[in-house]
RNA sequence: GGGCCCGUGGCGCAGCUUGGUAGCGCGUUCGGCUGAUAACCGGAAGGUCGAGGGUUCGAAUCCCUUCGGGCCCA
């Protein structure tokens, strides 16, 4: 096995396109699915992304965190059930059909002909999965592309059947009159998952309800009701308000108006009027007051109910937050009208059809449509000047998630699932789950279902899963059908498929003798990903599988599956088998853009995956959106940041071309290493890697994966390429076999290996390469084991000696700076003065590294607590103590401070430093003198995290000899890159200065300078012949010029 | 209006679980190094850790209030 030499440039895309070829060819990951068999299982449920449109970068994050899970699970030796899902049915594909077919409501669907239709949805949902899954494969993804689970096949329908047929047989299934969110445009119900909410500006208006009165005692007296939707007023039938809140009369020239005291200022505020409360009353007071809505006269609403047109009570749902306390109520639009109302036994009505337009009820209103045509009603009400006050406010309101009107509230039968009965059970099961992080379940989910409501899972449309109820048209009862074969055998025969229409032609028989038709409706989209974690197993058509398999062990998704995919598997995992359908969750977050801004196409700061896969590779893509940020935090996407880690794989790339391009030309067989004597350093990187494998392999399992990717590129950046390499560097140009230079190969080789694999998992393509390049043993690096953490080989006093060393090194750099020392030219000794014991050990077990990486000629250590000798020591007069203590004496005394050795001062100063001042003697004493270190000129001197290092600058001949030579071998050998001459090519090299003491002193390092530029002639002097290549060099004050000829028998080896 | 999360130099983030000298990267600037590296290293400038209060000998970290952003809901 030969390593060969790596290309110089890392081309990521072009490398990535030719791995995946590779895994194509090979069939790698049919490999890696085969060597599973018989391992531990591990059911990764994917949540289905929906099958419209492209993926977007938050859809990349998702399968990347989920790709990058499976892999590390593999590698660790699970049997991991990785099908990729797709969610097909429901509104969205229904309204780009529409689109496409030139279509625009459900009418003109029916023309068109159901059948059509839903062959169109299908055709769309294939012809999505098909550029969908080519968009994630591109990343990397691997899943199984070519068998995912559909929401539309008719065994996962048959699935949804089946579950729904337990929600009746446990009476969770239920049918009644409520007041549902609407969509007008699409004709159907919405779930509250369905809805966006969006600033919108809407009327506001204030409306006079007259009361009628009671032998004229109360003419010319309004309840004054506020509302942002005057198309409801026509279903008004009661006014709402608090039993215990304070109502006042007031006087105004608009009448006597009656609203809550503490609302009262509006009047004037608002309404700009006069007013003087004629009296004070308590809410309940006001309870069964009759009034006339101001719009009965011109409408056709005949309410049976005798508490319609009154006031009623509620303490729930007036507030005094906005309006005037007197709340119009409209039982038929509104949830809160429709529960107060039905307390009073007032019949909801709801003179709007499923189109939004209002109907005969509404009298002269008909045809009209909700919200649209609210003017109209606005100008009626002010031509009968029961209308103070009209204006317009923005406020939040609901819109269909993907037609985007506005949503109304409609009083209709649907079919529900009874959350409100198995919410207890709802919450127990929360708490079997993992949740990463904890409060994403604990906070946040568990928030979510304590308030959640009944479940509407009827939808008035076509691209769906048709609801498996038939009703009988004669006797009403209902039968709910759980399976194809259950359906085909009380029909007695064959079913083309499930979906509608055909669903739809199937009558079964009755016992009272009449037929039963389906109802017409299809489930909610929610429901249908909300039985994956059987479905996608063929469960119950098939039962193989699920044994196998089910509950999902994993599954990953954004915070916005909060309401959504997890709720909806919750939800239908109780129904179907009484328990939470998956064991351990990872909830990330949302991608925004630099300003932490929602991408959203209207605001044109959509950034494409293909478009960082273009610029910069998968591997790119991957490796960041990992790392950027914890999992569960939004994602601010940063182009910058993107550039760091392209940069970081350069850098791993280059270490790999560096280890190849030696490894290659030494032909080194990492399987023929017999034994080994690691250096130092060697034992170092081999202890970090090791540190490093445990750090990656404690956050992978805590799905803590930027911290993975942190670590990763920490010890990539630091460790192996600015440090490591840098100190095997001059072994790897040892030319013979030497048994340094082959221990740092193999522990080159052993960390690129390992790295390699414990990247895998994130970067999957670029580690491939490699890992096949330097000898890996399997057919890929993916169907390696995940590395076991060698722990003898961490030695954390080693790591620990080795940052003592890198920060004095560094503090060295800083020293030299002060004096503008370069680091090619030698010092002549350093003295590291440490800050403790332990790091006085650590310099003293690396102080030959030291020396070779400060450029020092000599090392000295100091103990802790020991002065550097050369160090003067002064001993300042402290005039303020002087002078009022020894007044005219002072003077002198100061006088003699300032020629007395420091030193020797600060010896005795404790027990008290006599001076002779005019033969007197004067102790003098610590608060006297105030003592000052200076480095000597000759010294430059550096502070660090575990000490002082001083450095001697003097240059003595040695030091200008080899100064003198560093600085050439530098120049010789840009010149032979400037040449793109081989590494291992042999040249003649010319030097020539003016300077003959230079010339000497060079002269001195012949061999030096032969060996380090493979210079086999050299030739240095004040003055020589020069070829054509000739460069001057300005080397300190003096100029040299340079040039060298490249050997002819380069050429042959 | 409610729930959850986020807020740390110009920018992007770590540190918060378990309180003890505020750290990294990018950018700026000055200097240096380099036969893997269009890479890198060192110095400098740059932070009242969103704000206010509390607990504590000590708070970026724990608690309360408040402001701004995100997601979800009303």
């Amino acid at each position: 096995m030969l390593i060969k030499q790596a290309e110089k440039e890392l081309d990521l895309k072009s490398l990535e396109e030719r791995v995946q070829r590779s895994w194509k060819k090979n069939k790698i990951y049919e490999k890696s699915k085969a060597a599973l068999r018989g391992k531990p299982k591990y059911y990764f449920l994917d949540g289905p992304p929906y099958a419209s449109g492209a993926i977007h970068l938050g859809t990349a994050w998702n399968k990347i965190l989920k790709d990058a899970v499976v892999r590390y699970l593999v590698m660790k030796g699970c049997n991991v059930r990785r099908q990729a899902g797709w969610d097909c049915h429901g509104l969205p594909i229904e309204v780009k059909v529409e689109e496409k077919l030139g279509i625009k409501n459900k009418k003109e669907i029916e023309e068109l002909g159901v059948e059509r239709f839903v062959s169109e949805c299908k055709k769309w949902a294939n012809q999505h999965i098909k550029i969908m899954s080519s968009q994630f494969q591109r990343l990397g993804v691997w899943m199984d592309w070519s068998q995912p689970y559909t929401t539309m096949k008719d065994e996962y329908i048959e699935a949804a059947w089946w579950t729904i047929k337990k929600a009746y047989e446990k009476n969770l299934l239920a049918k009644y009159l409520r007041v549902v969110t609407w969509c007008p445009r699409c004709e159907t119900a919405l779930a509250e998952a369905e809805i966006e909410y969006e600033d919108r500006s809407d009327p506001s208006i204030y409306v006079k309800f007259p009361l009628l009165g009671q032998g004229g005692s109360r003419r010319s007296e309004y309840l004054l009701i506020w509302t942002t939707t005057p198309w409801t007023l026509i279903g008004n039938l009661a006014v709402m308000v608090h039993p215990d809140f304070e109502y006042v009369r007031a006087k105004t020239a608009e009448g006597i108006l009656i609203l809550a005291k503490e609302l009262a200022h509006i009047l004037k505020d608002k309404l700009s009027l006069e007013y003087e409360v004629i009296e004070t009353v308590k809410g309940s007071q006001l309870e069964g007051l009759r009034y006339k809505n101001p719009l009965g006269d011109v409408i056709n609403v005949k309410p049976r109910s005798k508490n319609a047109y009154t006031v009623i009570l509620s303490s729930e749902f007036v507030t005094l937050g906005e309006g005037t306390g007197c709340v119009h109520c409209a039982p038929g639009h509104g949830p809160e009208d429709f529960e107060v109302g039905t307390s009073y036994g007032i019949e909801p009505l709801c003179p709007v059809d499923e189109r939004g337009a209002f109907t005969k009820e509404a009298g002269k209103y008909q045809g009209l449509t909700v919200k649209k045509d609210d003017e109209v009603v606005i100008n009626d009400l002010k031509e009968k000047k029961v209308l103070p006050l009209s204006e317009t406010i923005t406020h939040r309101y609901g819109h269909c998630w993907r037609c985007k009107t506005p949503i109304i509230y409609r009083a209709t039968e649907q079919w529900f699932i009874k959350i409100s009965e198995i919410k207890d059970e709802m919450l127990r099961q929360i708490e079997r789950v993992e949740w990463v992080p904890e409060w994403a379940g604990s906070a946040r989910f568990r928030g979510w279902v304590e308030n959640a409501r009944d479940w509407t899972i009827s939808r008035q449309r076509y691209w769906g899963i048709p609801l498996p109820i038939w009703v009988c048209e004669n006797c009403s009862s209902n039968e709910v059908i759980g399976s194809k074969k259950e359906l085909e055998k009380k029909a007695k025969l064959k079913v083309k498929e499930l979906h509608k229409p055909y669903a739809d032609k199937i009558r079964l028989p009755c016992k009272c003798g009449g037929k039963k038709a389906r109802v017409p409706d299809v489930i909610d989209v929610w429901f249908d990903s909300g039985v994956a974690a059987w479905a996608s197993l063929g469960y119950p058509s098939e039962t193989r599988e699920f044994e196998t398999w089910y509950p999902a062990d994993f599954i990953t998704e954004g915070h916005d599956q909060t309401r959504g995919w997890f709720y909806s598997q919750l939800g239908c995992g109780i129904l179907a088998f009484g328990e939470v359908p998956y064991r351990r969750v990872l909830m990330h977050g949302f991608t925004l853009d630099e300003k932490g801004e929602k991408m959203s196409k209207s605001l044109g700061n959509v950034v494409q995956p293909e478009e960082v896969i273009d610029k910069y590779g998968a591997e790119v893509l991957r490796f960041y959106v990992l790392w950027s940020n914890k999992p569960w935090d939004d994602l601010r996407f940063s182009w910058e940041e993107v550039k760091v880690i392209a940069r970081m794989f350069n850098v791993f790339w280059n270490a790999y071309v560096f280890a190849t391009t030696y490894m290659g030309i030494d032909k080194f067989d990492p399987g023929k290493v017999k034994k080994i004597s690691y250096k130092l350093e060697d034992g170092w990187i081999l202890s970090r890697l090791n540190s490093l494998l445990k750090e990656v392999t404690e956050s992978f399992d805590k799905l803590h994966i930027n911290s993975t990717a942190r670590v990763l590129q920490e010890f990539i950046l630091e460790d192996l390429s600015r440090w490591y390499i840098a100190l095997i560097r001059p072994r790897t140009w040892i030319e013979k076999e030497a048994p340094e230079k082959l221990s740092a190969y193999a522990a080159l080789h052993e960390v690129l290996m390992k790295l390699a694999i414990a990247l895998a998992p994130i970067a999957p393509h670029v580690t491939e390469e490699i890992y096949r390049n330097l000898g890996g043993k399997k057919a890929s690096i993916h169907l390696e084991r995940w590395v076991n953490v060698n722990e003898k080989a961490i030695d954390t006093q080693l790591e620990e000696d080795m940052k003592v060393a890198r920060k004095l090194i560094e503090a060295v750099a800083c020293a030299r700076e002060k004096r503008s020392i370069k680091r090619r030219w030698p010092v002549l000794k350093l003295i590291y003065q440490p800050n403790s014991k332990e790091a006085k050990s650590s310099a003293e077990r690396l102080i030959e590294l030291v020396k070779f990486q400060a450029n020092a000629l000599e090392v000295e250590v100091l103990s802790p607590g020991e002065e550097f000798k050369y160090l003067k020591i002064k001993a300042e007069p402290n005039l303020s103590t002087l002078g009022p203590e020894f007044k005219e004496k002072a003077k002198k005394i100061i006088e003699k401070l300032k020629t007395l050795d420091g030193r020797a001062v600060r010896e005795k100063i404790k027990e008290g430093y006599v001076v002779d001042i005019d033969r007197e003697k004067i102790t003098i004493s610590e608060r006297h003198v105030n003592f000052r270190e200076a480095v000597p000129e000759r010294y430059s001197e550096a502070t660090f995290e575990f000490g002082k290092v001083y450095i001697d600058t003097e240059k003595t001949e040695e030091i200008l000899a080899r100064g003198y030579a560093r600085e050439v071998v530098r120049r010789i050998q840009e010149m032979r890159k400037q040449q793109n001459l081989n590494v291992e090519a042999f040249i003649e090299a010319n030097v020539e200065v003016k300077d003959e003491e230079i010339v000497e002193l060079l002269k001195g390092q012949k061999s030096y300078i032969s060996t380090e530029t493979r210079a086999e002639k050299l030739n240095i002097s004040t003055k020589l012949k020069h070829a054509a290549n000739t460069r001057e060099w300005s080397i300190g004050e003096n100029k040299f010029l340079i040039s060298i000829i490249p050997l002819s028998r380069n050429t042959v080896r």
